[in-house]
DNA sequence: ACGATATCTATGTCATGTCATCGATTCAAG
DNA sequence: CTTGAATCGATGACATGACATAGATATCGT
């Protein structure tokens, strides 16, 4: 009992670290954390509509909208309304978001290199294995 | 590298999940889990300045003033300027804040054993010795 | 004692995260 | 075809989380 709360307290301060080093690391660029997330994916896969983009990003129970508009003001995505079905929001980036995919993966190099550092291959594999199981649970 | 982005991932998700089953939890309390685990703070160390109080709160960069204003209007805490240093603000429970206490302890108690139930002793020791590790880090 | 500095709390701003709800659109039962 | 249900995005409300800064108070060097 007692280890499931030191569990949960370790998640929590492990979640805000990684969160504080990567906001750290994208400060330059002038982004946050979680729009970064949403330019990746959208980098990996386009276009998607706003409830996709949602679904894709860990957070967000509603849809991103806001987070979008965001985006949308800075130049980074495009949208426009899906001919098929005029409900639907289609979101591809703009060349200015392009280029911000690029910037992002260069500014997150260094920690996802530090990260490897911490834990060896087998570490890695136990601890998310562990991470996983609490996820697929009812 | 690409196993530093699935275990960020999945603290991410494990995060979100445990935030929701214990905001869940403490849907009936009326109180949110943050403000759960400063009145479990409180009835475990008393009392405590802003500061001290920020500090055991895992988040929080800067100080809990919002957070515990709300405790204050919800009539869980006590604040009074302490007679040695006036900058101080001291943090007491109230009685009903320390009934709010037992309660928040009853609530959590069935996600304590439902999560006990996910990952054997060994497990639960390896995994937070993980994540013990990434925040151990310069 | 005085003034510069440090500490502590309060507050403003911005961006999530969560929940509820609304309006527009589409779908499906009949 | 028409009406009621379902889906999608937008928006309002509230509480963090992070950062900056202001105001009050205490401390330290001189």
């Amino acid at each position: 009992m007692d280890q499931v709360l030191e569990f949960v307290l370790a998640v929590k301060a492990v979640h805000r670290e990684i969160n504080r080093r990567f906001s750290e690391a994208l400060r330059p660029l002038g982004i946050t954390v979680v729009q970064a997330e949403a330019i990746l994916i959208l980098a990996d896969d386009q276009p998607l509509t706003l409830g996709e983009l949602g679904a894709r990003l860990i957070a967000e129970t509603g849809n991103p909208s806001r987070l979008v508009d965001r985006l949308h003001s800075a130049g980074l995505v495009h949208r426009h309304p899906s001919a098929h079905d005029r409900r639907h929001i289609e979101l591809t980036l703009t060349p200015h978001g392009r280029e911000m995919a690029t910037r992002i993966q260069q500014a997150r190099r260094p920690l996802l290199e530090w990260g490897g550092t911490l834990l060896d291959d087998t570490e890695f594999a136990a601890a998310t294995t562990a991470l996983r199981r609490v996820l697929n649970q009812p």
